[in-house]
DNA sequence: GATGAATGAGTATTCATTCAT
DNA sequence: CATGAATGAATACTCATTCAT
């Protein structure tokens, strides 16, 4: 009845297409034409998929943000021991590896600045940030628990360290030096241990 | 000097209708007819001033920036107290008044997003935070001396607060919400000081 | 006979939904696609059904003309005196009834106009109004022969109350105005009577 | 000061190609791609003078109406004698004149079409009946006066004839005759007489 | 009988830009 | 200084249609 769907996979492949454009060619100038060239396929093709440009574009950010979601996430290796955990997500967040993802900087960007416009890319935004602050959250009690940390609650917790990691990311946009990226970690880190250790 | 100017208040004028569209449209759909027809005049005026878009995206990046950085410069007021200095520093980087130039968040990251692809522009992105940087380093310098903070040096510090409160701003820029932002300066600032503070 | 009803079935269904789509969107806006979508199924299935959308459009004609067709002859019921048919079929083709298919206007003439183009269309108009006169010319012989009507042949006589009763729906398709439509056929069923009666 | 403008010669050259195109092409296939390649130019360039492809069928309408309008208007020759007058306008009418225009039929058909979902073209065609019943009205007048006609109002007898006539083009737009369409100008002629004439 | 993949030509419209006046 | 003519490439999207399943 009907013909197997690829339309999963298709999806998946297209928006890989819609990324890859995008870093080559920037937001503005990657249009469904160009895309579907560097598939090797018909424009029409696409629309076939995604009724519309917006539908792509929504399905880039879901792509991209579940990306970044993960390359945060798998970071975050469970540790037993509640200061190595805490001294764990101290470097992710603000160490070299993070910095590792700065190719994807400029797409990220782009989303970021559709989300001032688009309610439903904002919504992705918030619920990434959620997930995020929850599994911070959950590590911040465990280590208020364990007296690894003090005086701030583990909301608050959270919440500093995903900005004072953005701020950092969006430093690094603006400068693009390694040296100078590397210094900031070294004093951001000895800073949030002087905030928030016990 | 004399007579130059016309072209010069002609190009301020352009670039505040291109600010009002990008507003009202976003970035994306700015185009030079729709700046003309606003400015009821002809597109090819336009072009007669900056020779092209791009040009005009420049000069509009520069317009901006030039607000931005007056919007934070004329809020340090110089105190003789160094304290106080402090104090009202911290507040303008993590208070109330930092949001209410929040309706500019859409150009101002869409220009930011640009930077990431546009040499140019990222340039003056940069020189207008090593002037944040400047004026901050020299005011931590005074801090440092008169005992007010310690442990991190004033290059350090600036880099800090710039980079905590972009953050911020980063933030609110997902969330939107002034009471979560009321309540994430109030404990910036507490972290802010047991951070810097002596 | 049997099961090749359920193709059968299955075009009508088509057409009927074209006709919906027609009426609510206009000719030039009646796609294959829309057609299906309010069908609920697969755009392809409507090409199984008719090979093309050329096609489909003779198909509508057919079902519309036919629809245009019952409505005239469902009317005519037989009465056994000849004037009194006679006043029936006047107040038929002049009075308030006919204007009840005013719905129908549009797509009728969206019809019209494609049969000025499309020969097969054409045929099937001429083979609809080849009809109306056959039955026209068949009444006005009984009201010649008793007397009711004079002077002109039946031939005539059934193309003149075609022809008036196309230029009054014509003219309440510019107009638009009941009153003034029942107005005119108030005095054209007089003109009609003065012209032929005896 | 500025360019000279080619405006409303240029808008009109547009209009009669479109004309041109839709006489060849008809209607639906007439798109602004092939206008424009009619007349060596390029498409933006239609779009500069007429907004949208909807600004242009108005003003084919436009273009159209008066044509037709003059077509008539044009033919009704004054002369002093009101009987001579209305056998001259019943000529025109009902003889072969009006046929030469049959080239002319199918782009108005579709023009007509349009006008039954399209308000602002509805609204030319109104108008563009207005002043034909104006012109007739004051003939009728005089021919009342004159004894010529009677048993009917001015304004009756002005949308009569226009009915009819349209009836009659109507109906040679389905059969295209031209031997039938004279037999049926010939008896119209006498059918009218019998109506109107004292 | 019905679906979905895929195509390729076509649509109106927008865009930045050049040039003549 | 400013306008309007004109271009050509690009845009997202729609269309009818074919074919595999």
């Amino acid at each position: 009845m009907g013909r197997k769907s690829k339309a999963e996979e298709r999806k998946k492949e297209i928006l890989e297409h819609f990324y890859k454009v995008m870093l080559a060619e920037g937001f503005e100038n990657s249009s469904i034409a160009k895309i579907a060239k560097s598939m090797d396929v018909n424009p029409s093709l696409l629309i076939h998929y995604f009724k519309s440009k917006e539908d792509m574009v929504v399905g880039l950010v879901d792509f991209l943000l579940e990306r970044y979601e993960d390359a945060f996430l798998n970071r975050v290796i469970t540790k037993k021991d509640p200061q190595e955990q805490f001294d764990v997500v101290v470097d992710i967040l603000f160490g070299q590896a993070w910095m590792q993802m700065s190719d994807q900087h400029s797409v990220f960007y782009a989303c970021y600045y559709l989300s001032s416009r688009h309610d439903q890319i904002r919504e992705r935004f918030q619920q990434m940030y959620n997930r995020f602050k929850e599994v911070l959250v959950e590590l911040a009690d465990h280590w208020l628990e364990a007296g690894v940390i003090k005086d701030f609650s583990p909301c608050q917790v959270a919440e500093y360290m995903i900005m004072l990691n953005e701020g950092l990311s969006y430093f690094e946009g603006v400068y693009r030096d390694p040296e100078a990226f590397a210094l900031r970690c070294e004093y951001l880190q000895k800073m949030v241990r002087k905030t928030l250790a016990a």
